[in-house]
DNA sequence: CTCCAAAAACTACTCCAGTTGCGTTAGATC
DNA sequence: GATCTAACGCAACTGGAGTAGTTTTTGGAG
């Protein structure tokens, strides 16, 4: 949500309290545990409240998504493009497989699926991510390990593909041998000149 | 559903009725505008009854999923393992960009994020998929063209993934070159035999 | 043709997510 | 520190998803 008239005070409190709420029902729960109410009751924030300054539960999800991609992403840095790159991918999956994170993680995810505005912020953050990720590459460049023709964040995508897609669409385990192989998998195609 | 007592009367004409009704709804007004009520009435079958066999949202999805599964799937032969797998990527692609089978497929994936059911579902679903896609890999080892150290339908998952990703987590548009990279690229690990 | 049981239709109900109108509070402005 | 107003709290209400009990239909078996 935008800087309202009043950002130092009480909606800046009501604001950060919701947030909160949101983020530990989500963590506690997931996604579809997650309800206007127990946010509202747990914030402390009346439940009509809630609904008028976010909407409802797709509001609320943005909304910490917002607050999720402000914060840093760490880069790997291991020397080699192979390192730096499985780094990427394991960081994604270990990420999921969290016990506290994965849950809120996917609920972006499932909620980006159902609704648009929270689709556009899930934009948003990969975007991001893809930008700050592609680094890894760009320094592989550099160093001349990959061709100066291929697209950072392009290898990035091919190579977190994979576990997002075992995930969340073919619904299958993944394991830190998928992940790094989906990992070698983009650097060799980007090693090929076709990324 | 599994074959009840009596497969061939008005039990039959009741779950026809339904399942098609649930694929025009989803067609129409996608996943988040699809109701009981509305399917019940559409198909002409009582809401009680819709919600004593099929229990809910998901369990017609499930049943409309299952119903999908079973459709042939047309694998490319084109001679050639890149023109092959460009086609079952572009295949993918294609069918989520249709304006009529696009909504239903999203919807499938929507469901399943949400509904261990309907992940179960579409789990298997993609199983059979990437089983079936896996013969234009095994056709090109046995062409002499891949290694035949390669695993088949690790190649399609790493080849349809970044399609879906884009789609469904980063939610960017897939041009079709960025379907055929993604193919590229997966042909490229392959030779490279790291898939 | 008759009878039986399974499945579907119908009615009426509950429950809870989301809304509305109004009164209250607190932060900003002077 | 008096006042003004945006934002919050509150309680009552609405509507639709989902349920339960009962009656009616229908396909199958003898």
């Amino acid at each position: 949500m935008e800087t309202s008239k009043r950002p130092g005070g009480r909606s800046a409190r009501v604001r950060d309290a919701v947030r909160q709420a949101t983020l530990a029902e989500l963590s506690e729960r997931g996604y579809q545990g997650l309800t206007v109410e127990n946010v509202a009751e747990r914030s402390g924030v009346h439940k009509t409240t809630v609904y008028r300054r976010w909407g409802g539960i797709e509001g609320l999800i943005s909304d910490a998504l917002e607050l999720a991609s402000h914060e840093p992403w760490p880069i790997p840095d291991t020397g080699s493009i192979e390192g730096d790159l499985r780094g990427v991918v394991q960081l994604v999956r270990s990420g999921f497989a969290d016990p506290e994170l994965g849950p809120v993680s996917s609920a972006f995810v499932a909620a980006a699926v159902q609704d648009a505005a929270a689709a556009r912020a899930l934009h948003d953050f990969f975007a991001a991510r893809h930008e700050q990720s592609a680094e890894v590459v760009r320094r592989a460049v550099a160093r001349g390990e990959l061709p100066d023709v291929v697209d950072p964040s392009e290898v990035i995508r091919v190579a977190v593909a994979p576990v997002y897609y075992r995930l969340f669409v073919a619904h299958e385990p993944v394991t830190e041998r998928d992940a790094d192989r989906a990992a070698d998998a983009a650097l060799a195609a980007a090693r090929a000149g076709v990324l």
